[in-house]
DNA sequence: TATCTTACGTACCCATAGTTACGAAATAAA
DNA sequence: TTTATTTCGTAACTATGGGTACGTAAGATA
């Protein structure tokens, strides 16, 4: 598995832990008011270190939110294409959204959110890469809701692609509260009057 | 109405200018990038005039918050206020939320949902003012709910606190959902859809 | 040992943004 | 006309942040 010894001096740039500090900084304070300086104090890498690795400060935000994707995005795709009840499948998403991320070691709110509201202020790459993220999650609710509705679980007359934007703005909604401080259990009351809505 | 002739040399500084200036700017780009030389650049003013009548950044963004309070959130606080059924003022709320911006000449979203998510980069006047204006649009809701209550027209069983993030937070997505584009018909299903659940 | 290759990190460049020092300009009062 | 007063705006200062030039270190190969 390892790899063989090449020419040249040696990486000592540790990729993971830069890329983790990263996202979690972007994650904890915001992608944008996190500064390629402020990475490399964390991680004691140096910026040309960190610019060899990621080419740009897009580069990071770009691998960042790949990791988040990965981290956080996947186990909410998991329980839209999971086969379970529409009831239940609401139920993991409000006992997803409010988790205690402080007993997780992982920061309150959502990276992805808040890349959507900095969308002009990002680099192409991710900015390109948030588009295609939204996409994806509102396609990943839409799929849901649509097999809801033909299972007959779900009744509500509103339209899919409106049902879509409407679950992930209760996820928006909630995770700002998140950031603002609202506690877990508030939210949860309000994402279950919100979900109850549409059954 | 003319003021006295006054000593010294004569203000040219248009102050009602530069703010309404400042408030278009910070509305419809984000409150955090928006600097004071573009605001000079615009307006033709100089800098340290913009300094001389409005202190500091934090300032004037909090001056142009007080505007954006007058001429957006008061009009709001009216809905909530106004003598009406539960469900005509929810109808409002929707119409309120979804007018035709461009029309208006007004940008789209909302500058104190900005300045909410925000909140860490504003300066201390405008951070204060802002924690002090959702106080009193939650309050704002909730009291609104309280008396629907009373009068018979809402029999839900949310709490009147959550109730109030809850109105809170479809207002928020619907300004979010604005900015990324969606158009104002599919915001305004949602919203109704949203409203229908409290009833 | 000499050379080629690759990565390292100090120190810098440049642009932007908030802020202000300060001399000039304009007006009323003396 | 001189003086006191008030505002004006150019040109700086300082800090920050993205990005990089370049000489050096460390290993493989010859």
């Amino acid at each position: 598995m390892e790899k063989a010894e090449k020419r040249g001096r040696p990486k000592t740039l540790e990729r993971e832990h830069v890329l983790q500090t990263a996202l979690m900084q972007y994650w904890g304070v915001s992608p944008t008011d996190v500064s390629i300086g402020e990475i490399c104090k964390l991680t004691g890498a140096s910026k040309p270190g960190i610019y060899r690795e990621f080419g740009s400060d897009d580069g990071l935000k770009c691998a960042a939110l790949e990791s988040y994707r990965s981290l956080a995005l996947l186990p909410l795709f998991d329980i839209l294409k999971r086969d379970q009840s529409f009831a239940a499948a609401k139920a993991a998403l409000v006992a997803f959204t409010t988790q205690d991320r402080e007993a997780l070691g992982v920061p309150s709110g959502c990276l992805f959110v808040a890349m959507r509201t900095q969308r002009g202020n990002l680099g192409s790459a991710t900015g390109e890469r948030v588009d295609l993220l939204r996409e994806e999650v509102l396609d990943a609710y839409m799929v849901w809701i649509e097999t809801a509705k033909s299972r007959g679980e779900c009744s509500a007359q509103i339209p899919n692609d409106a049902a879509a934007l409407y679950f992930d703005a209760q996820n928006g909604g909630a995770m700002r509260m998140q950031k603002e401080g609202v506690d877990n259990a508030t939210i949860a009351t309000v994402l279950r009057y919100a979900f109850k809505m549409i059954e």
